[in-house]
DNA sequence: TTACTATATTACAATATCGTGATATAGGCA
DNA sequence: TGCCTATATCACGATATTGTAATATAGTAA
């Protein structure tokens, strides 16, 4: 999004971006690489997922060039590709809690209003 | 996403919000708003979309407290609550720029090793 | 009240996505 | 070759999401 108006193919591509990064498990692994890189097995162990789901989840966050991999003999090394994806994270968050916040707030306000009664 | 491991209920909230970015007609609709606050009757003007559709993703993004509403009357006008959101667009689309390049550039390197064959 | 406009909601078909069991593929080693 | 492990893919049921036509609701004004 930028200040002259995106096209539609470039919409398409950011919604793209964010469903990729709009499912439980996919984050997990992120999350998971981005302590450091990992192999399938260890992916799966850390995270307590299926292999099957591991490795279709890995397939479209390579798809999307959001993590990258390396082939050492039998294993498979996947590592972060986009270390932004957690400043992007990092925003979503600060957001979310900002939300809580507020609603804790406006529930104390309508509890005082109420008790003046 | 922080330094400490996130929870299972913070991964679903963070997923929960990309979900609702990862909609080409609500990306459409934040960016029209973000040249000003609109009616729904505009936004489906300038959007091309229609009115049931508007209101139906206009529900869901005051539902994630990405817009606000503020009723004047017979009509509801709709305002971004969250600027952040371009700013996480904005890393999202200079990463898609990115990866075109990068895609163009190892098409003209193969291309060249080719050539020399 | 009635009529009109703006917006929201409902119901549904079409489509997409998630997780999984089963299976395929690929590499290492005997 | 055959066997084992690691990883990827296929096929499928379950579930969720999209856009839309039809309908409901809310506000204004006569």
């Amino acid at each position: 999004m930028r200040k002259k108006p995106p096209s539609e193919s470039q919409l398409a591509d950011i919604a793209g971006i964010f469903a990729i990064l709009a499912d439980r498990s996919r984050l997990l692994l992120l999350n998971t690489l981005r302590e450091s890189p990992c192999y399938v097995t260890e992916l799966c162990r850390k995270t307590g997922l299926k292999q099957a789901n591991v490795s279709k989840q890995l397939g479209l966050l390579k798809s999307a060039e959001l993590v990258t991999t390396q082939r050492d003999g039998n294993l498979v090394q996947y590592s972060i590709a986009e270390p932004m994806i957690f400043d992007i994270c990092e925003l979503v968050c600060s957001k979310i809690e900002r939300d809580a916040r507020r609603r804790i707030q406006a529930f104390r306000t309508e509890r005082t209003i109420a008790a003046r009664r």
